[in-house]
DNA sequence: AGAAGTCCTTGGTAGGCACCAACTATTGGT
DNA sequence: ACCAATAGTTGGTGCCTACCAAGGACTTCT
């Protein structure tokens, strides 16, 4: 974005255009902001995912989250030298990992959660508090509807 | 997307997060189906632009959606030899050209409008009616409240 | 006329995302 | 002991977005 674009109403009426603008200006602040942390978004999605899941391998995580396992070992050659995670393999299968949050990877997480909270106050700066609570509900509902078809 | 992930909570309380996701499953869709157009999603917002306010130069255009003048030709380079638009250097300041739709351009941005709207309709197929108009006013809130700090 | 600025173009950089093939180490089944 | 399958890793591809530098053509200012 260069200029302040004066969008045409064609495409303003387009709810996925919408839709996709205000995601990428979010996912982008949220990036900046992890970037200060010294991790990325996906780092955010592994500690939250072993937060909420508890200790996993790789492969695990990789399902859950939907990235490939390839793409997880730059992931986590962020996460280990970091100390955020600890990585050991796993006593009953050497072939696998198991990871599982530190301390210090759980205070990570939730700054990160606090910069989520206010990237979304920036991003929906318009909208007052009832109609931020929408908004999120209904992307949660429309989401979950998504996801069985995520791989069409 | 390989796997149908079952994602954290953590994240699913994240708007930002919501969002994204949300908007990058639009945007893939709505590429999808341009590509059978034979055009892409830019191509789509020039034909919009030069619709909703008429002919312009290149740089007008790019000014206007935010777009590289750079990046621009590629447009150009999609759009001309397909006659969806006609580009004829502007006689009183030959270093410009004129942009304008052609009707086969209308043609082709009512098609790709009528592929928005199903998008939107698959997208947000969790969504009954005055749900989807609701988002909808959402966001297009939000996004005007965002768009004067486009830039930050 | 000369200097400075504008419009378009070419070509290159950089980052992010999604994906795939092939290799090593290890496991379980037979 | 051997074979098939699995976990992680390496290295590579393709696509898309955003950006920057430099140059040729043309205009405007002085």
């Amino acid at each position: 974005m260069t200029e302040v674009p004066q969008l045409p109403p064609s495409l303003l009426g387009i709810t996925a255009f919408l839709l996709s603008k205000v995601g990428i200006a979010g996912r982008r602040r949220m990036g900046d902001r992890l970037r200060e942390h010294g991790i990325g978004l996906w780092d955010m999605a592994v500690l939250a995912a072993l937060r909420d899941f508890g200790p996993a391998s790789q492969r695990e995580l990789g399902a859950r989250l939907g990235i490939d396992p390839s793409d997880l070992v730059a992931v986590m050659d962020t996460l280990v030298p970091l100390g955020l995670v600890e990585r050991e393999r796993d006593p009953e299968d050497r072939r696998r990992y198991r990871v599982a949050v530190s301390p210090e990877g759980l205070a990570t997480l939730e700054a990160a959660l606090r910069e989520a909270g206010e990237v979304r106050d920036d991003l929906l700066a318009a909208l007052d508090e009832d109609e931020r609570a929408s908004l999120h509900a209904l992307l949660r509902k429309a989401y979950a509807g998504l996801e069985p078809r995520a791989r069409a």
